[in-house]
DNA sequence: ACCAGATCGTTTGTGCTCAAATGTTTGGTG
DNA sequence: CACCAAACATTTGAGCACAAACGATCTGGT
């Protein structure tokens, strides 16, 4: 009877996936103390500057968080002197928000995300491994549910990386 | 030239971390609404409600969280009625938590955290595939370098199952 | 030309999270 | 006995996250 042993493999999965997001948060905290900058704001900032002026709305939805989050974010940011705000002509509605001078000389030496470190080492796998990480990690995601969750955005935006490394 | 195959692998293996990330939190929203309990709160709850009356810092401890947050997390369940704050005789310094009867009637039927859908998830799979699922999250884990995070603690206790379903 | 509805950014309110500072109690040590 | 370091819970302050409500603006239809 292998109850018992599933049960262990189980457990032993269940803890991985702890460790996976607690270190998420830990590596974000460690860009905190490196940059002046929390997580989100160096998300922000540096989905700004790949993306060229971004509506709010555009930001937001390509950090998946809610515009309201964003603004708050935006706000630290401006006042920093990072990124600065500017409403559009054509749509008197929408607001562009862009990198300073300043900003963008931050962003050259600023440290990898978590995305960063994860995508170096996932590179340096074979191939094989990568196909079977890919199938495990589907079936989690089967299990909860979660197939159409980010509903089929161009998030590439933030991780594809052509041809060898230096995504930043 | 398979890089280019390579980087789509990568990319399909973020956007399912992602997924997993996004469907945790939205877990713990569904569950807010059932209960009307946040999900810090219903994790609190329920590690109570499994490990008698329990220090303020060993609930943090067995959280991952820090203790300040967790007066927090007390505090509205205090408010509530579901926990109640006992000051310990022997030292007076410590605050033993231990549920209501308000709170024990609320626990029996209160739903599953995102924990629980993942272990029955996960029990139905074949043991081989458990096994290779294992692996492949502990290569994760060593690429993000948070092999130690959890420094060995007793963190079964909120996970294990002994025999069948019924992590309740 | 007007109005109903959608979109956009923002504000407000609640809760989570941590770091740092505070106050209290305990257990030693001089 | 008096003092002091450690342990404990709490408070305070800053940032993040979302829902709900709001004012301003744009759009489509009449």
């Amino acid at each position: 009877m292998k109850g018992r042993e599933k049960a262990i493999v189980v457990a032993d999965i269940i803890d991985n996936i702890r460790r996976v997001f607690q270190a998420v948060n830990e590596y974000s905290k460690k860009a905190e103390r490196e940059t002046g900058l929390t997580g989100p704001q160096l998300w922000a900032i540096k989905v700004v500057a790949e993306s060229g002026p971004l509506k709010v709305s555009e930001l937001a939805r390509r950090m998946y968080l809610h515009p309201a989050t964003v603004v708050g974010v935006i706000d630290r940011l401006e006042g920093r002197g990072l990124v600065s705000r500017m409403r559009s002509r054509e749509d008197r509605r929408v607001v562009k928000i862009e990198l300073t001078e300043q900003g963008k000389t931050l962003i050259v030496n600023a440290p990898e995300v978590a995305q960063g470190l994860l995508v170096r080492g996932l590179e340096t796998l074979e191939h094989e491994q990568l196909l079977r990480m890919s199938v495990d990690l589907e079936r989690l995601v089967e299990i909860l549910g979660a197939q159409e969750l980010p509903p089929k955005l161009l998030l590439s935006s933030e991780i594809n990386l052509p041809g060898r490394s230096v995504p930043k």
